[in-house]
DNA sequence: CTGTTAGCGCGTTCAC
DNA sequence: GTGAACGCGCTAACAG
């Protein structure tokens, strides 16, 4: 690997005339340059990252957080992040919490080492100690969710979808298409995801004077196979119900396929509406009614907030919320 | 940011033995280490990354590269990649292509500056100029298909699933079933991957003693749409067969809803089998059938290829193939 | 066992 | 305009 001084040596010229040269910072006349260019493309020379990095403590690395890499949900967020940043240089590291809190606690604190420039951090549920370690990395970092710390005051910004807003949009939907006895498919009820969703799911009923049932609100965990044991069970245990909000399209997929191994139809026994908006959607006959939640608008917004900092040295702070939009297909019938 | 030199001072050690106590090689009184270790605690130092890569060329980073971040077949890849990596403290550089061989050449160019230990590369379609780059990073690299380099000599290691035995088995499922017309719905044919696995499908056909009609041989380009789109436009045609080898799940899925918008019903007018094995199998009515490429299998493998070479110094080069497996549901009907 | 010293490759003063 | 020299933080060879 050629470095500044084999160029140099065999240019003739100094190691910092190259190095001005090739970064077109501090005098260099034309002619060096030209030479020096010249050369350094025929010796293949690519600076060495590491020295780069020691020097100016700039890395050009992004960390993107997500828990699952395996759910949807993140594949176009990633997406938009990556190319947004792409388009200024930076690259993005896969940080792979598998819905871990350990694990974020391991990731963040490896930050510290100056690896990156900068996070995008999601997650199901945001601590207070998960916000204090993500402060102590003391690095740009854009949450994927509205979280007000407890004292009020951050550094961090946030870009989001509002959750309680998808569900309630889902919910309203299916009140609005004259249902009233309508199931809630969610996660782990101790996690903020599941929290705020079902906190929109309950406003909604709430505001059509519908009391809200506890037998219909389910919790299974984000996964196909989890929505489909979840709500076959409820199916099995008699339960009845006329329409189900389902967390994300994993599963409502699987809440459909209980629906069909129990001999019921969708829409005409029973109706559906997903949140996420996921290729999914598509696969499903019908096709699957479900919530935006614009996945990828937030991961280039928040690429963008983080480019804003690191680029234009913004030092304030910033949020940034979506409202999700409904997504009308075929799963949802209108009673009445 | 704490460094050692800032330990050194706090506790009175030289900097090299700071350094010798926190990563425990060299001499070092069990005394010195003790007081070292808890002050470097209380600091909360963690070593700077970029320090440690100028001096030593470790990087602790792996790039991995795909084509398309949104297509499905490679999120188990990455998932068994990032898990067995970790396990070794790699973590994974996402090298995003966008299926563009010019995006394939700044990716590899850029990888000389030596910010990644090694390369997981997958491409649709593998040239010589392309091998040629890989080989010119330096980088330990395996690729996640099977290249016969035109010299037959080559430092990059192989792991991959055989992609003509793939498309063989989803034909010949499709013939043992009863079927004759069987249409081919692949990507662009100029790419090695739709080369192989159309090879695959011929030979099978040819095995049974049935020619290839080339009208039943449709390009698209991976996508749900596009094999929508690429199917109705065959079904309005007038064309017609019994059963479809779709070279993704993607295309199967946009395969099968055209059928269905012709009021043709799987399995009973038309039978549909799928390559890749994702969850999109699951949703469709009815589930479809499809030769698992075992995805998941090829990430992990990669990864410990990689890791073989980095940390057991392994010298030689080495293949790994895997055969694909069919998974039976519902989208192919038993004729005759 | 510990401290001194000399780089890793690059950017950046500062004299010339 | 150009080159010499220093330092980013850490590791490793050597001397003590």
């Amino acid at each position: 690997m050629a470095t500044i001084y084999d160029i140099a040596k065999k240019t003739g010229f100094s190691a910092s005339t190259v190095a001005r040269a090739l970064n077109g910072k501090g005098y260099c006349s034309a002619a060096a340059k030209e030479i020096i260019l010249r050369t350094a493309e025929e010796m293949g020379y690519v600076p060495h990252e590491a020295a780069k990095m020691l020097k100016s403590n700039i890395t050009k690395k992004i960390m993107m957080c997500i828990p699952d890499i395996m759910n949807p949900y993140y594949f176009a967020m990633i997406h938009g992040a990556a190319t947004t940043l792409e388009r200024s240089g930076y690259s993005i590291l896969l940080g792979y919490t598998m819905h871990s809190p350990e694990k974020e606690f391991e990731v963040l604190d490896s930050l510290k080492g100056h690896f990156v420039d900068g996070v995008i951090f999601g997650s199901f549920d945001y601590t207070p100690a998960l916000i204090d370690a993500i402060e102590a990395t003391g690095l740009p970092t854009v949450i994927t969710s509205y979280y007000q710390s407890p004292s009020g005051f951050h550094g961090y910004d946030c870009v989001y979808v509002d959750q309680p807003q998808a569900a309630w949009i889902a919910a309203t939907h299916c009140i609005e298409m004259g249902h009233r006895r309508i199931a809630f498919l969610g996660g782990n009820p101790k996690e903020q995801n599941t929290r705020e969703r079902y906190e929109g799911y309950r406003r909604a009923l709430e505001e059509h004077h519908i009391p809200v049932d506890k037998a219909l609100v389910l919790h299974a965990d984000f996964t196909r196979d989890g929505g489909y044991q979840a709500f076959y069970e409820f199916l099995r245990h008699g339960e009845d119900c006329t329409a189900v909000v389902a967390c994300n399209d994993l599963m409502g997929v699987g809440c459909m396929k209980a629906c069909s191994d129990f001999g019921l139809n969708v829409p005409n026994d029973i109706s559906i509406v997903a949140l996420d908006n996921t290729e999914y959607c598509f696969c499903t006959t019908p096709a699957m009614t479900s919530v935006d939640m614009l996945q990828g608008q937030v991961g280039e917004e928040a690429a963008g907030f983080l480019l804003d900092r690191l680029l234009e040295k913004r030092a304030y702070q910033k949020n940034m919320a979506f409202s999700p939009v409904l997504v009308e297909r075929g799963s949802v019938k209108k009673l009445g």
